[in-house]
DNA sequence: AGTGAAACGACCGTAGA
DNA sequence: TCTACGGTCGTTTCACT
């Protein structure tokens, strides 16, 4: 459910043309593989292969992804958390709630980093007031609205469903 | 290039079906339309028109996406940035950097968010140091590296190659 | 790890409810 | 907006390099 235990250990080492079969895919998730094979001078059989041997692997998904803005959650932000005792306690709490689509625990001077997607103001203060300033060991709480997103690029880590 | 100009206006409304089909293709993005059609209950070709027109509408995109750590960037990180004068410049120029790939403008006790995606921490030092520091109008940057993802789930901006 | 060929299944356009 | 259907193209399997 969360993401804890992604494993490296020793980093995969990929090609040329690894690389750029999945920076086409990055484009298009859907496009062919005979039309991948063609852009990167491989036979259509070869390029699924190594497709399938990277999603197996685990370093690379084709997913669908949604805009939250069309979506119409207008107003998102990142919550900064300063947290007592054990700060993975609160961490998965807040990984519960279905308008949190990212928690990170960092150091620094936040404990742990929470990005919130919501339709309105009114739902993120009730969010912060009600849920997450409620979470055991939560000491206080600094949030950063978005304003303008200026760049956004898709490493992963759960891909999954987020039942709002 | 840049994420600027995402446009909602009104915000999309989506039926129970194509909740359901974005669903089916979060979790995995190849699936067919056929097998998709099954499980929600509608046609082969209807399955397609609406996954048309909910990509061609910007709603939602099928992409690859990568694991970071998987790939050997051991060191990711959140940058709190301090600046002055126009903010916009300097999370334009933020974006600008390989390294980065997630720049928001934010209100609040910083101006500017940038996730960072590196090997090492030489690599994450030099960073700070040579390039984000060094942009006019920065005044100061606060960095919170990640110990430990917790939960994430892919919304969208900007889904493009990442030149590393 | 790669190619090529044949059987199969998915995808696409069009017609019609 | 949906279903139905046929042509085309993509995918799969397998034998081979």
């Amino acid at each position: 459910m969360t993401n804890t235990g992604r494993s490296p250990a020793r980093p995969v080492q990929l090609d040329e043309v690894s690389k750029a079969i999945i920076e086409q895919l990055q484009v298009d998730g859907r496009r062919s593989y005979a039309d991948i094979g063609k852009a990167v001078g491989l036979s259509e059989a070869a390029v699924r292969q190594r497709v399938q041997k990277l999603t197996e692997s685990g370093v690379m998904q084709i997913v669908a992804v949604t805009d939250p803005m069309q979506l119409g959650f207008t107003r998102q932000a990142m919550i900064g958390v300063r947290a007592s005792g054990d700060t993975r306690e609160v961490a998965a709490r807040l990984a519960e709630i279905p308008e949190i689509d990212y928690v990170v625990l960092t150091a620094g001077s936040f404990d742990v980093l929470a990005e919130v997607v919501c339709e309105d103001d009114a739902q993120l203060i009730a969010l912060l007031n009600e849920r997450i300033r409620s979470i055991p060991g939560v000491q206080s709480t600094e949030s950063f609205v978005y304003l303008m997103l200026q760049k956004q690029f898709y490493n992963w880590g759960t891909v999954r469903n987020r039942e709002s």
